[in-house]
DNA sequence: GATGAATGAGCCTTCATTCAT
DNA sequence: GATGAATGAAGGCTCATTCAT
């Protein structure tokens, strides 16, 4: 008899399983979004997705692994997204430009998917309560702090504590999308525009 | 129906009430702050403050009551707190640093509250599923926006979306907050010192 | 220390004492006539009757005391009402129409502590779950069969069996006074009639 | 929101399902009868039933559903028993006579059934405390009514209120059932003839 | 693969009752 | 006499998970 342990996580298996883990997780998503963390039932995803409540439970080998999945998947496409469009080459005031763009670009076509890793990401928790994703932003904002760095170096930016920028760039960008995706009837791109002349003012050199 | 139990709302009451309101009010914030929003229930916010779960209910007609008077009164402390410590007339760009500086000088010693607040704010929500707090800090950006609008006519500040910039900088203090709060090894001095600078950066006028 | 078991069923104490009891009874008798049996509880009498949940438990050993004496007193109110009103040397006829008008007019100017005292009959139970007043009418029955024995032999009732027909009776005048308890907007005096007529002609000889 | 769980009202559903669902109402009933309303905890019930709590969640949506089904299927099996057996061409006194001898009939069979009814009747309020049941009688007494006034143009009644006096047979008749269903050892028979004989009697013309 | 059924722990709340003051 | 406070059992219900088919 095969236990249904053996999918957790799995990324293997037939099409058709991939499909139906592809369906459920979007049905997750929604009911994420719509709901918030703590009504997002299986119950509820079940219903939204059209199949029984078993079929959750044999593709999935719990409830915290569909929303970990959600997150852990929009959390890498976003990092390959950034990494596709923005070259190490640039230079560092343009490629943290880029990056922040990048980002805000990659999410502007995944509202829905982006609310729900937000739910996720502050409620999601490991059994003893720890915060599951806490820091997983972390080697992102080192590679942003490298960048305010370089530019350093090379007279681009004016001296400041790189790390504490960094987050203070991180948390500008997450204000800007959270606002976004919270009010549907906001236009991402003129936000977008203000964060970014924002950011190049507070950290460029003086006589740039 | 009013029944004579539960003092919902309500600030009048004997000492011995007020005292264990707040004895109870204490045990929710902690729990709230350790185990996050799905897990604070009434039977551990009880156990918390070493009372029986019946108490609860006798001095608040729901849990969300509870949550709702954390938030608020902490909101509350908190734009008092800075009414006082920030007067209309100091120049723009003053005001908004001491705005800034009194917000996280009234967290500084507050950090399970802070992190009580933050799981209800992100969390609570109607039975409608909407969020209860959406747009709570509106006003507060508001200020801020009048503040820089402010300082732009006075030449200190450049020309920049007021609102926006407003949203950014709100965000920004946020991010602080968080990551301060979250772990409890950092010092906000720092952090708090890199936000004014930051800050102060992106809204300059050239010349300043 | 004088424990309040003492007062159970007491109808001696002091006035003031009287007084709260009586006051107790007459919210519970509203209360239980507006919510009905399974909503009726002691908080809800008390708010109902100005008083402080622990004045009832002061007053009264249990709740089910309370609800006993509304229905025991009313029916011995109404019992004592149709014995001042029917003398025993009234031919059986008139006897039998004088009762029910008696018993009818009684409950006239008492319609909430009917509803109560319908309430009550019909929920409580003891503790063992056997209803608590079970065959409390048995002996008004009784009376009736006793009534319609006397009328036989006179000639005035025709042959039917007495037992039975005093239940149909009893049933006919509970079936009014409850429809007429539970719509205000009833008038008792035309039902009356129509049940005076209705029971008469059930009964009468065939010559009479 | 409809979950995936609960039936609530639904006809529909496999074998099985109607088979737990029949088993639930039958403990339902039986807890009833023995306990009364305010006992009848869904604990109880499962208990009865030999199942988890959670079966009667799975499959009804609340505990009232079951109450509520309880009574109207038992209250719908009567009218289709009745409108089975009396034919509309029947002279009215027969047809009356077999209105009544119908339904007491149908539940002399039903003896738990129609207690827990009762129970349910008497008890059940929507959430303003307004009885759920109230006036849910009334067709078929208008329709006794009818047969009354049918009567009475024919000459096989005298005149009388037909209103008043459907109501008034009603009552009798539902006494008779409460008696029989109260007493285990009561026979329905003689208690049968006794109403029917009383009835006609009561509204036969002073001819016939 | 998929499903409906079942479970049992846990949730929030209501409540009758007890008790110190 | 009276009160507010506290208790703890019980209530109905939700839910993630398990499992036989």
């Amino acid at each position: 008899m095969r236990t249904n342990q053996g999918f957790a996580g799995d990324d293997r298996g037939t099409f058709g399983g991939r499909m139906r883990r592809a369906q459920i997780e979007r049905a997750a998503a929604e009911v994420l979004s719509e709901v918030g963390y703590a009504a997002a039932s299986v119950s509820r995803i079940a219903d939204r997705a059209g199949v029984s409540k078993g079929v959750i439970t044999y593709h999935f080998a719990t409830k915290d692994e569909i929303f970990r999945r959600l997150a852990v998947q929009l959390l890498d496409g976003c990092a390959a997204h950034i990494t596709d469009r923005v070259p190490d080459e640039m230079p560092p005031a343009l490629r943290l430009r880029a990056r922040i763009h990048a980002e805000l670009e990659y999410f502007a076509s995944r509202r829905i998917e982006f609310l729900a890793m937000a739910e996720v990401m502050a409620n999601h928790r490991d059994e003893d309560f720890g915060r599951a994703f806490e820091g997983i932003a972390e080697s992102d904002i080192d590679t942003v702090a490298g960048i305010l760095r370089e530019g350093q170096e090379a007279g681009e930016f004016r001296p400041l504590d790189a790390h504490e920028a960094a987050h203070l760039i991180d948390a500008a960008k997450n204000g800007v999308l959270d606002r976004w995706a919270a009010d549907e009837s906001l236009d991402l791109e003129p936000m977008s525009a203000s964060l970014l002349d924002f950011v190049a003012r507070a950290v460029r050199a003086d006589g740039a």
